[in-house]
Order: structure tokens, then sequence, then C-alpha cells
DNA sequence: AATTTGCATAGACAAAATCTATCATCTTGA
DNA sequence: TCAAGATGATAGATTTTGTCTATGCAAATT
């Protein structure tokens, strides 16, 4: 029994089908039936019932090829550790983001990056926390750029960034007049919020010390989708939100007025690389934070005179 | 690549020396050697220095040769679950007992269980519950024999049967008067425990409803290693204690006087099987509980007029 | 009945793994 | 210092394994 014999009989596990699944291994028909049989010999089990069209697995070659995934998993793993081990930066990375950082951070480093590292594959996919964390587990993602901390022992989080929350409100609100903020300043039943799902909506409650309860329900209950719809809601509805540092960046002078800053130590979010414990593209997790790093304006990078939000 | 590329490097890693590591493959020294040429020139790095003696793994052979670890090992999993799916009843099975169920427990069932299976060998070691947990996870052992429900998700719980507790203790007690006991008759301080490790003492701690704390300390402090020489305290020293069923079996006529029983529900601890979740050799484990089922009293089997006490 | 589909079989060939014999280098101790 | 021993590398022969092309056979389809 060798890896080669493995992934014959997941390809014809995948296409049910011999000369299919002898096309996606490269060899001729004859030589994939060889395999298979020879393998089934020299295990003592019949892996794929040939009698139905199309082949199915047996009984016990279910079991059989639920192993074998295993094993070619991790043989990719090997190949994987060694293409790092040589420094080459190449592959597939698959990386899972949270849409509120999304939306303001890959436009500040993705394109230079995939120019620099032609060889790299990058998938990414805008996640919540929680299917990041699953995905992490379940071996379908690289790693995540999330917000922590996240206070799970299997996963690594190597900080990137600590973004101030800041607060977006219409003119008039009272505490406009002011120049820096307390949480306490802003009324709970003037806040527009995210959806449920998103880590900055929890954190926005757990910033004003709120659990969304207790509060008057006005006319209009509206949980908006992304932090452009936040703003555009107070622009035209009035009322008040809280952003992060990086959607501020993105406003027009004119808008900026609008904004006020909390007073310090500045409430922050801590945005970080989340790996699970034994990932092999560490190196290309070090290239990724260096990029990053470099992309995001320079007092981002330090925690002085900011307090992290739990989430 | 292939897998005995693999269990080549393995054999180099553990020996450090060639020759040795060829004899352990059933190889020739050139034969291995120039395999892991082979291997090395394939992936584009090397995996040991040979220029000292022993030769040792290079730093990037070390990580290679953990996640070689890694595929050999599923490997030899699969060749489980084939013997396992062919319904052969061989190879190696690693136990581990905590020593409370051991002693008792084992001289009922193992010696025809050898005798039936003589193709399956046996390793048992007796290790407390928690070592036991540790050891299933590091997939040092196959499976365990302790006091359940663990309340782990990762591990399944296969139970055998339900153990009564009953009361042992010198004819001077107070209680001894009684026919059947309940856990307030026992005298705290008259009450002799094993030492720290075991699960029994926890349960006898639970039943009795004690922490532990807050009893008189009489001029003797002694802790118990074994059931025997808790018995042994209680001929000599007088006092109580409590033993598990299957101790009190073993008492001669005349020491059975001084057992009592607990009033109905009686306590009990359950006794299960425990295995990983992954675990492939569920035949094996399937004709264990069987045989373990068939030699203990058959009344113990069912829950009927029991208590289960938590751990 | 003829055709197509799908897997198995046979024989040839090429690649690989392994063997025996031997070499090169380094260490050790008389 | 130099021969003996230990250790790994190399060379060439041989066996084993994997793969190919060509073809066979059975079942499904037209």
């Amino acid at each position: 029994m060798n890896i080669q014999h493995l992934k014959y009989i997941l390809a014809v596990d995948t296409h049910r089908h011999f000369g299919k699944a002898a096309g996606e291994c490269f060899v001729t028909q004859p030589t994939l039936s060889m395999m298979i049989r020879n393998l089934e010999e020299e295990l003592g089990i019949r892996i794929f019932d040939r009698s139905r069209q199309p082949v199915i697995p047996t009984e016990a070659g279910e079991a059989v090829i639920a192993q074998a995934k295993v094993i070619v998993r991790e043989t990719e793993r090997l190949t994987e550790l060694i293409s790092e081990l040589k420094g080459e930066i190449k592959g597939e990375l698959r990386m899972g983001i949270i849409p509120t950082v999304a939306t303001y951070l890959l436009p500040l480093f993705l394109n230079s990056f995939l120019k620099k590292y032609p060889l790299l594959k990058i998938k990414i996919s805008e996640l919540t926390t929680q299917q990041i964390i699953d995905q992490l587990r379940s071996h379908h993602l690289d790693l995540g750029i999330l917000a922590t901390p996240l206070n799970n022992e299997l996963l690594k989080e190597q900080p990137l960034y600590y973004e101030q929350f800041l607060v977006y409100a219409s003119r008039d609100e009272k505490m406009m007049r002011k120049k820096y903020l307390l949480p306490g300043d802003i009324d709970p039943n003037h806040l527009w919020l995210l959806e449920e799902g998103h880590c900055l909506r929890t954190q926005v409650l757990n910033l004003c010390e709120l659990r969304r309860k207790g509060l008057k329900s006005s006319n209009l209950e509206y949980e908006a989708g992304s932090i452009e719809t936040l703003k555009k809601m107070v622009d035209i509805n009035h009322g008040v939100t809280i952003l992060p540092e990086l959607a501020i960046n993105e406003l027009s002078e004119k808008d900026r007025e609008f904004v006020r800053h909390f007073k310090p130590p500045v409430p922050v979010r801590e945005i970080s690389i989340v790996t699970y414990r034994h990932f092999v593209k560490q190196r290309i997790v070090t290239i990724l934070k260096e990029e990053i790093c470099q992309a995001v304006p320079a007092e981002m990078l330090s925690l002085k005179r900011k307090k992290i939000t739990e989430i």
C-alpha cells in the first residue's frame, strides 16, 4: 500500500467512475483498475462494488476511504511544510476575514501583496468570527483576520494593529458640542447598530455598557448589514453610530466634521492574524503580517493610550 | 515520496545510524542510504546531517520527521481499521485501568480472554483517571476502564457494570447495629480514605457529602494506597471504610460480618470502557465488553434500585 | 441486433527499489 | 603514527512494481 493507491481510491470515490478517476490521476483506466485491484487483494477486502452502475464503495470501502482521506491530507500538509521550509512563497492561502475589517483593510495591502508574490494563490472569504474559528478547525481555512482576543487555546493569535472606535453622529446630537467623548455620552436610543453576528456589534454594546434591553423602541427598527449603511443612516435619519478607525480614513473632508474621538485611553479593537496550532505555512503568515503592518497607519500599531474592548 | 520513504527516515531518526535503521526496515544499508538520498533530492532539502557522528536530523529534518510520524501513524491506523473490518481479533490492545478496578476485575476475565484470542497482544497499565484520559488523547492507549461519567465530548463511554459501595467497619462502630445504612450514618472522623488521585476517594467524599475539611485531626494521618490497605486499617486500628462490591466478594466468610449495605437506591459507581472518538478497533471493544459482562455477577449489570455517584 | 459504455485482462516496457560488492572517510587505540 | 574498525556512499546487476497499448467481456442503450 502506498499513497498513490490511496489517491486512486479517493479519485474513484469522487467520480464513481474508473475512466474519469484515471483521467484525474493522469493514468490510463487499465492502470487504475489494476492498482485498485492489487490494493484490494493486498488488504483482503473489496473497496468498490463494480456490479452496480455507477460504482459505489462497499461498506468497508467507506471506512477505508475515510481514513485514506486523512492520510492524503496529511501528506499534502507535508509538502506544504517542505515548501515552507525552503522559504518558497507559493501555493494556496485560504483566508477568512470579518466583513468590518475586510472592506477597509484589504484595499490597503492586497494588490501590492499579490504582485510581490505571484506564485501565491489567495482565496478570501468574508465570514463571521464563529465561522472563521470553525473553518480553521476543519482545515477549510489557513488563517483568519479578525478581532481578538478569542481565548481559545487551540488557536494562535498574532496581533496586527489596534483600531480606534470613533463616534459619527448628526449635528443635532448634544454631545457633538464636546471635543472628546466618553462612552456614557452616547444616547443608546439614538445609536445605530450592525445586525447580529458582527463582532463589532458586540464590542459596541460592551463599550457602551448596554445589553440592548430596556431600550425604547422607536417607529423604525433597523440593523445595518455594513458599516457603510450605518453611516448613511446617520446622514439621512440622524442619530449616532460608532465606526472603526479605518472606515473614518475614507470619509470626505466634509463628513469628518461629524466625527468625534473618545477620551484617552481610547477604546480600540485588536485585529490579529489567527491560525490553528499545527499550521505549517508560518513563513507566509510572517510575510503577510509585515505587509499589512506597512500598509496601515503607523500609529495604529502601538497600544499606547489605548484600551482593548472585549468581544 | 511514498510511505516507505517516510518509514526509512523515521528509522534513521530513531537509531541515528543508517545500518541499524536499515536492519529495522529489513533492507540493506545501501538501499536505505539511496532511498533517503533520493527523497532528499526529490524534496530539495537535506534531512540528516551525516557529517557528525552519530547522524542527526537537520532543523528542517526535525519538522519533516514530525509530520512523517503523523502520516505513518495514520497509515498504521488504516491497517488496524482493515484488520477490524475483516473481523480479525489480533494485534495490540493497549489498555489503561484504574487500580481500584484492576485488582478485582482483571482476574475475573483476563485469563480466559487471552486464551480465546491468542493473536491479541494486550498491554495493561494501572493509571489514574486523568492519566488515562491524557493517554487516550495522545494515542498511547487504545481504551480505558474506569469510573464514569467523565463528561468529555471527545470520549465515548460504554458502561460495563454498576458496582455497589459497601461499608466495612470494625465491631465497635455504632452504626454496625443497623442492617441498612445511609451515608449520614458514617462518622467522617473514623473514615479511612485512599490517597489523592484515586477517583474512588473523590466518590466516597461525594457520597458522604464531605469535602474533608473541618474534620478533627487525630494523632494518625494515613491515606491508603490500595483497597487492601484500607481494609487492614479497619481490621487493626478500627474505624470505617467504604469498599467497592468486587472487593467484598473476595472477603472471607468471617470478614463479611463487618460489611453493611446501603439502603436502596444503593450508591454505585459506573464502570465503563472509554475510547477516543475515532477509535477503529471497535469490534475488539465489543468482544472485550461481552467477555467482562459475562465474568462479573449478573446483578451488577443493571442499574435497578441503584444510584450513580458522581466523580 | 448493433452500438455504446464501463471495467477487466494480457503482454510489453520502463522505472523503481533492492541487492552484493566495493570504496572513502573518520575515529580510535596499540 | 598507522592499521583496524566503523560508518556511510557509490556502482552495477537484478528483481519488483507501475504503467502503457491493445483487446475482451458484460450490461445498458438505441
